[in-house]
DNA sequence: ACCTGAACACCGTTCAAGT
DNA sequence: ACCTGAACACCGTTCAAGT
């Protein structure tokens, strides 16, 4: 129509493609996988090309960490009373990124994992305020619990991807460690939160 | 005397010199410094050598964070009581690695931080059981325990040594996420181990 | 503005060869 | 048994040069 077209014929490349395809790489190749030259192969450009979109490969870890912590971001939250809800909310958190674990090991490995979290955050804290907690009663409520599902997710993964020849800490089934997680998640869910007496 | 003199006149060199070298590197260069090469230089012979004692990176690795949780394996236990006791037990583990941060993040990177901990453990064990715990429950409270040590930990370290261009996660002063660790610990442990009724 | 070839300064690892 | 020089197959990053 009277509107000019945009050249984007051939390559099209911009940021936002080469972080979601770095993404993609990562989840379908793993971690280690995630390198600039493979990354160029990839997208059928030159190393340099990846630079001058993102910078470097912090900045692009970075990215795509954030990425994955927006596509985390709309999961539902159940439960009937206040307790159920947040830790409804702190369990998403634990099952999102666990759904894609290559993307968690990466960012445990650059020291992002609270990105990762981030986007998450949001509806944790709606849910601790509409508790009835307010001020920094909700802060530390907040980071108690992200602590915990921090470590829920190291240990998970760690147990998880674990080396031969071990040191009789034994390993644990997946759902073990749900469960685990679960029962500590709760722990500090209830100290937090107050209990709603019903009627 | 009539003992044959054992040939280690000139290197002298072991698996376990090479491993405290190399904790020593990243003890005060940081994690980035461990590299083969760079050991090699420290330890004045060729890159193989190392190869030969130590057999790859990553058992190089996990023999360093192995060293660490033995050197961190004799801090006393304080408090009268079984939950201070068991919260004392939790904040060895805790402040422990934090005193090395360097070999923690190395942990952290490699996915070995229940390497990290494991001297620590037996300590806690034993004042679970001294608790009264018993079989299951000692388990549940131990592993409920590392995880939020881990959790913690890693909390801890990457909102220390934060990016710039940071997003809106203020940082928090050291003081503010011992705090943290701590009264999250007390939580946990408290629901875990009996109260002592006085008298 | 966007992309490239070529290079710099590194890596972990292996291996034939030395003593 | 212990150690080496030299190489292999990679890295992240930069930069002059192209369009």
């Amino acid at each position: 129509m009277g509107r000019t077209v945009t050249k984007l014929d051939r390559t099209g490349l911009d940021r936002e493609a080469v972080v979601a395809v770095a993404l993609d790489l990562v989840v379908s190749e793993g971690a280690a996988a995630l390198t600039m030259r493979r990354l160029a192969t990839e997208l059928d450009v030159g190393t340099p090309t990846i630079y001058w979109h993102v910078g470097s490969r912090d900045e692009l870890v970075a990215a795509i960490v954030q990425l994955q912590s927006e596509r985390l971001a709309d999961r539902p939250i159940v439960g009937r009373d206040a307790r159920a809800r947040v830790l409804s909310a702190a369990r998403n958190m634990y099952a999102g990124a666990l759904e894609q674990r290559a993307i968690t090991s990466l960012a445990h490995q650059t020291g992002t994992s609270a990105l990762l979290l981030h986007d998450l955050q949001a509806a944790l804290v709606a849910e601790l305020e509409a508790s009835g907690l307010e001020g920094d009663a909700v802060d530390e409520a907040l980071h108690s619990i992200l602590l915990v599902v921090t470590g829920a997710l190291v240990v998970t993964l760690s147990d998880t991807a674990r080396l031969p020849g071990d040191r009789g800490v034994r390993a644990r089934s997946r759902a073990e460690l749900e469960a685990l997680a679960t029962s500590t998640l709760r722990v500090v869910v209830d100290h937090h939160v107050p209990s709603e007496e019903r009627r």
